[in-house]
DNA sequence: TCAATTGCGTTATGCTATAACGTGTGTCAT
DNA sequence: ATGACACACGTTATAGCATAACGCAATTGA
């Protein structure tokens, strides 16, 4: 009874807790850190912390949920068009940035070709392979910076 | 007897503290964490994170250190050569990145004066004002990937 | 049917970071 | 000088983020 439901629609199938922590973190409107989804699924049963991190690294192993590394907390994944952003599933763009409001907590997930072939073309020259790319810009956003 | 000691050299002058924590961060050809500089500084009368953390946000402010928010841990600057890569000094050269190796813990700090513009045009065109950017490659060093 | 895999729940623990308090010491205008 | 101020420091306590290690239940597939 803990197995993947599948869905008519599309996708990884997932489990009840994956669900659950999608659910919150699209409609959230910032990004939430481990411990207040935990909070937010107490009356769905969570209990403990690892329930939340289990959900979570199903989810970024799918695509479907960033971690936002300057922040330690993570959002949904902003263009669920055909399958995202993932690395390592042959499909989607390549590396996500994020530009991080600090007044108002809000993100914007965007892609940007050329920097993405400009960090390529470094870690070519250097012999790096990369796995895994963070680009995060904190500041204010235009609302804010008013 | 506890302010900073102007040196004959350059450069903001550090407290005790703060030279011991650059020092060590100095030596260490990998990133540490603020408990791992502790422990080397136990020795040198260091008892609590805090004295770690205070010395390590002037030394970031200064731009003599970096954070790596990807592994939270610090790095000296590598490229000390006049002032470093500050971001609201006025001098120095914008937003830095980081290869990371996920085998040898080394890490490679360069430009990209390109992707740097890529940035601040998004940012422009969304009216976005940034603060602060984080570029952190995760992967394998030639070395390692052999 | 049996072994392997995967998800789950629980308890305990570890690592990362800061709050809040008080002390000492320089600077500088009065 | 003296008092106000800024700043570095030391200490204790606490908050916030993440994982180790155990065992159980269900699914899959040889």
């Amino acid at each position: 009874m803990n197995a993947p439901v599948s869905t008519p629609t599309s996708a990884p199938a997932l489990t009840k807790n994956q669900s659950l922590v999608f659910d919150v973190l699209t409609r959230s409107d910032a990004p939430m850190s481990a411990y207040t989804i935990l909070d937010r699924l107490r009356d769905h049963g969570f209990r403990a912390p690892l329930q939340v991190y289990r959900a979570l690294d199903k989810l970024l192993e799918f695509g479907m949920v960033h971690r936002l590394e300057s922040l330690n907390a993570f959002v949904a994944c902003a263009h669920p068009e055909s399958e995202c952003c993932g690395q390592g599933h042959g499909h989607g763009h390549g590396t996500v940035a994020f530009a991080i409001c600090e007044s108002c907590g809000h993100v914007s997930e965007f892609h940007d070709h050329e920097v993405d072939h400009r960090l390529g073309d470094w870690a070519k020259a250097k012999n790096f392979k990369p796995a895994k790319t963070t680009i995060e810009i904190r500041g204010l956003c235009g609302a804010c910076a008013a």
